[in-house]
DNA sequence: CGCATTCTCGTATACCCTACGGAAATAGCC
DNA sequence: GGCTATTTCCGTAGGGTATACGAGAATGCG
C-alpha cells in the first residue's frame, strides 16, 4: 500500500518547510536583534525583488489534502493540485521541492489535526482511557482522510504534528514505571497497532469508494469459492467457525471488532506489566 | 502505500486461475466421467487447435515475484514482466486478465510458501508457539518478499495460500475456548498485528534498499530537528526518555522489539481471557 | 530606466496500463 | 495438400504520472 519517500534531497528545506509557522523558541530567542538572517534563505524570505508569489505554501498543502480527501491520492497529482488552484503545473515547484515534500506536508498537516492535549494541558483520568483517546483521534483522522492508509510510515515527516503524537503516547505510558526503553517500546507497539488497524479501516472506505462495490457485494460475487474451491476436510476450523455462527455479518463490523478486542488485550497485557491500577495515572 | 485491487472484472476467471491446479475434490469427484465439461472454458482448456502457448501461467506469476524480490514491485510491472520473459507485453493478457489479478496472484503464491501444519499435521505443543510458528513463517515470508508490504490486505485474494493461513490461525485458537465470535475475532487481532508489524519491517529494507540511505543516516541528515526545531518544553515525554537512554541504537532494533513485545502482550491478554493454561493444547 | 531577482509554466522525456485488431501458428478434416 | 476454426502473439495508440530545462513575465530598488 504506498508510496515514495522522504527526499533525501535537501533535508533541511523539508524541516523548514514541515517547521514553516511554528518555530520553536530556541532559535528565535538567541537573536531577535537580527530576524532577518536567522534563517537566512528558506524560512523567511527577503520580500524585497521579484515578482510576487500567486500561491503559498499552505495553500497547496490545504488543496492537496482537499483534492486526496474527496476524490483520493491519485486525484493530488501535481498535475491535480496545480490545476485546482488554477496554476500550471511547474508552478507548484517554486512552493515544494517534489510531490514527496508534498505528501510529508499533507500528512504531517492532518497528523497534527488530532486532539491531544499537550505536557500541562488537562486529560482523561487513567492511562487506558488516555490511551482511547489517542486512539479514537487517529481512528478519526483516518476516516477524514482515508488516503492516509496509503502512505508509508516509516521515515515519517518529522513535522509539528507527528511529534505532538509521539509525546502524547509517551507521556501517557512514563507514569505507568516501565524500564524507559520498555515504555518506549510499548509506544511503539500500540501505534502500531492503532495506526494499521485504523488504517485498514480506512482502506476499506478507500477500496468500496474506488470500485463502487461493497465489500458484501464482493464476497458475494465470489461464491464460487465456497461452492466449487474451498474444501471442508483441509479447513475443519473455519467450517465450525461458520457453522458455529462466528463470523460477523459484514466485514466492516469485524474490522470493528478486532480493532477493539486487539487494543484491549493489548491494554491489557501493558497493564499487567506493571502494578499501578487501572485507573490510577 | 499501496496498489490497485481484486478485479470486479470476472471473479470466476480469477479464483479458476487461482486454484488452478489443486482443485478441491468436491469438484472432482461428482463427475470424473467427463472430465472435459466438467470446468468448461477456463481451467482445463481443450488442446485441440490453435497456435500452443509459449508460457504458462506459473511462470508468468512466478517471473512477477521474482523481479520483484530484486527490484521492487515497480519492476514487476506487465512490461517488465514480459520483458524478462522475451514476449511482447500484451502477450501476458493472454495468460492473465489485468495487472490487478497477476498481483493477486503473486500475493496468494508466497502467502502459500509459509509452512504451516494442515489439519491432522504435527505442530509445536501449546498455542502460544504455535502463534509464534503464524508469526515467524509471516515474518520470514515478508522479509523473503518485502514488496508485500506495498499490497493491500482488504479483499485478499482468495486463494489456497490465504485460507490456508486463516485456517491455522482458527484452528490454533479454536481450543481456547473462547466464545466463536471472540475466537474469530482474536485471530484477526493477530493477524492484523503480525501482517502490519511484519509488513513494517519489511517496509524498513525496501526504503533502504531504494533510497540506498540508511535509516541511521536518513536521521543523522535531520539533526537540525533537534538543534533547531525540537522544543523541550512541548516534548518532556520524549526528552526525558531520549535522557534515559530509552531509545534503541537503530531503528531497526526499535521495530524488532515492538514487534515481540506488541505480540507478547498481545496474547498475554488473549491468554487472560481463557482459563487454559498456556502449555495446555 | 535598467537590472537583479523571483515567480510562471510550455515542452520534452520516460515511464505506466490496456483496448483494439491484424498477423502467425496449429489441429483436424476433406 | 490445402481449408478453416481456433488460439496465441503483439504493434500501435491513447491517456495517465513526475520533473529537468529554459524562456518569458513581473517586481522593487538604485
Amino acid at each position: 500500500m504506498t508510496v515514495r519517500h522522504s527526499g533525501g534531497g535537501q533535508p533541511e528545506r523539508t524541516l523548514a518547510l514541515l517547521w514553516r509557522n511554528k518555530q520553536a523558541p530556541n532559535t528565535q530567542a538567541p537573536n531577535t536583534q537580527a530576524p532577518d538572517q536567522q534563517v537566512p534563505d528558506q524560512q523567511v524570505r527577503r520580500r524585497t525583488a521579484g515578482r510576487r508569489p500567486s500561491l503559498d505554501v499552505d495553500g497547496v498543502v490545504r488543496t492537496g489534502i482537499q483534492l486526496a480527501d474527496e476524490r483520493g491520492l491519485e486525484a493530488a497529482s501535481m498535475g491535480g493540485v496545480a490545476k485546482a488552484l488554477g496554476v500550471g503545473t511547474m508552478t507548484l515547484y517554486t512552493y515544494v521541492p517534489s510531490k514527496e515534500e508534498l505528501l510529508d506536508l499533507m500528512v504531517d498537516e492532518v497528523l497534527a489535526e488530532r486532539q491531544l492535549p499537550g505536557p500541562a494541558e488537562p486529560r482523561p483520568a487513567g492511562w487506558r482511557l488516555q490511551v482511547e483517546l489517542y486512539s479514537e483521534q487517529t481512528r478519526a483522522m483516518f476516516q477524514r482522510h482515508p488516503w492516509l492508509a496509503r502512505v508509508s510510515t516509516v521515515r515519517p515527516p518529522v513535522g509539528p504534528g507527528m511529534l505532538a503524537g509521539r509525546e502524547y503516547l509517551l507521556s501517557v505510558l512514563l507514569p505507568l514505571g516501565l524500564s524507559p526503553r520498555d515504555t518506549n517500546t510499548a509506544a511503539l507497539s500500540i501505534t502500531m497497532y492503532v495506526d494499521s488497524a485504523a488504517g485498514l479501516e480506512a482502506e476499506n472506505e478507500l477500496v468500496e469508494r474506488a470500485t463502487g462495490q461493497s465489500n458484501e457485494a464482493w464476497w458475494y460475487d465470489r461464491n464460487d469459492l465456497w461452492e466449487t474451491y474451498f474444501d471442508v476436510e483441509r479447513h475443519p476450523a473455519m467450517t465450525a467457525i461458520w457453522n458455529a455462527n462466528g463470523y460477523q455479518d459484514t466485514v466492516r463490523d469485524a474490522a470493528t471488532d478486532a480493532y477493539r478486542y486487539g487494543l484491549d488485550r493489548l491494554l491489557d497485557g501493558i497493564q499487567a506489566q506493571t502494578e499501578v491500577a487501572p485507573d490510577m495515572p
